[in-house]
DNA sequence: TTGTAATTGTTGCAAATGCAACAATAATAT
DNA sequence: ATATTATTGTTGCATTTGCAACAATTACAA
């Protein structure tokens, strides 16, 4: 049983702009939508298009903690302050709605009945959230680059068994935290052993 | 400010019991909180003591995905089912509160006044345990062993700049994702640098 | 359209890492 | 007390991985 369907999503959003202080904005590709701040405390939810969540290290390494999607929260709640920075960076046109957490802990003044229910859609959010970030780890638990791609391909391939590289290879190799040309090699091999098939930017996955 | 302090946590703990309903439960050394499970969605809060969540793959490795300790919240609606088995086990003794699922989304007959702190608190609770997977992330995102080491030994030290090992090189080389040996390795060369010192089960860090 | 920047594909090489194996020690159970 | 099991510390070695560098191709902007 699915606990967010669609109905549940657009009734949130309904409810969320006669409930809380909220801002729609629209991003266009690489613009900046949120970075840690430890006063503005906000809250985004993703109503259309894609974002990343970077990470920039001292020496200036980049890395792709996450990728959200639609319908996915996000919060500069959820980053501690440390040497890094983290961005979240827009990929491609992307709307976001902005809401101040302070809005969402305190019951807003008319004590509308909508309030309660926002609070149980966002917490099925983060539970969505969590979710999706324990697979990150998963996989990145894995100890090969192969075991990785493949993992990474499995998660993401339709009935057909085919994956679309719809970002690049940059890309995905920042998101699996392993070099480029590694990666590339890896494709090779895997391709030579016949895990998987390539035309172009189009994957097979044939276990 | 922080969020979540300790009165909060105690007033959250009273009202749970009165609100929805809730089993406490003991664990000794070594047992199994929770597994995987879709039909009873779990919430589960640790009143006293630690855990890890732990993997093992079809190939029989196992990792530690992360560790929990007193105020930390896990639950089976984490998990997607996946290929690999993942449990939650009691690291000494430990004890733990249980919160149906269901119980938190609708709301309690007698619609108390308790049910909203209680989500609220959750909420932020979850944000917490969010929190805790990005800097479990962020850790994975570091290129070398060396790198990870350190991070991981200034999350955890403390004023003194002082980490002492209280579960084993074995477990945490599990958390990091390395391999053991390697571990111990590089903990040496890092000595040798004079990154940090140590005696026995107590490491300095110098940097 | 043409120039510039970004991505893809490839390789050699050095360094990092995991694996296997073992002895020494510590912890735990009988 | 003694046996058994787990942990620590170490090493050689093969493999994997990252890095640097470059050409070829593609995408994008002026």
């Amino acid at each position: 049983m699915k606990t967010l369907d669609e109905t549940r999503l657009l009734q949130f959003k309904k409810n969320l702009s006669s409930c809380v202080n909220i801002k729609s904005k629209i991003f266009y590709n690489k613009e900046l939508i949120l970075s840690y701040s430890p006063i503005k405390k906000k809250i985004g939810f993703i109503t259309e298009g894609k974002a990343n969540i970077v990470k920039t290290d001292k020496e200036g390494n980049t890395t792709i903690m996450r990728d959200l999607k639609e319908n996915d929260i996000f919060s500069n709640l959820f980053f501690q302050n440390t040497e890094d920075e983290i961005y979240i960076i827009s990929n491609g046109e992307t709307k976001v709605i902005f809401i101040d957490y302070y809005n969402i802990i305190k019951n807003c003044n008319q004590n509308c009945p909508f309030h309660n229910s926002i609070v149980l859609t966002l917490f099925d959010l983060l539970i969505e959230d969590n979710k999706q970030q324990n697979e990150k780890i998963e996989l990145l638990s894995k100890r090969t680059v192969e075991e990785k791609i493949l993992f990474f391909l499995k998660q993401r391939m339709n009935e057909n068994n085919i994956f679309k590289v719809t970002t690049s290879y940059k890309a995905i190799a920042e998101y699996l935290f392993v070099d480029r040309a590694n990666l590339m090699r890896e494709l090779k091999k895997m391709e030579e052993k016949g895990l998987i098939e390539r035309y172009e930017k189009t994957i097979k996955i044939n276990s």
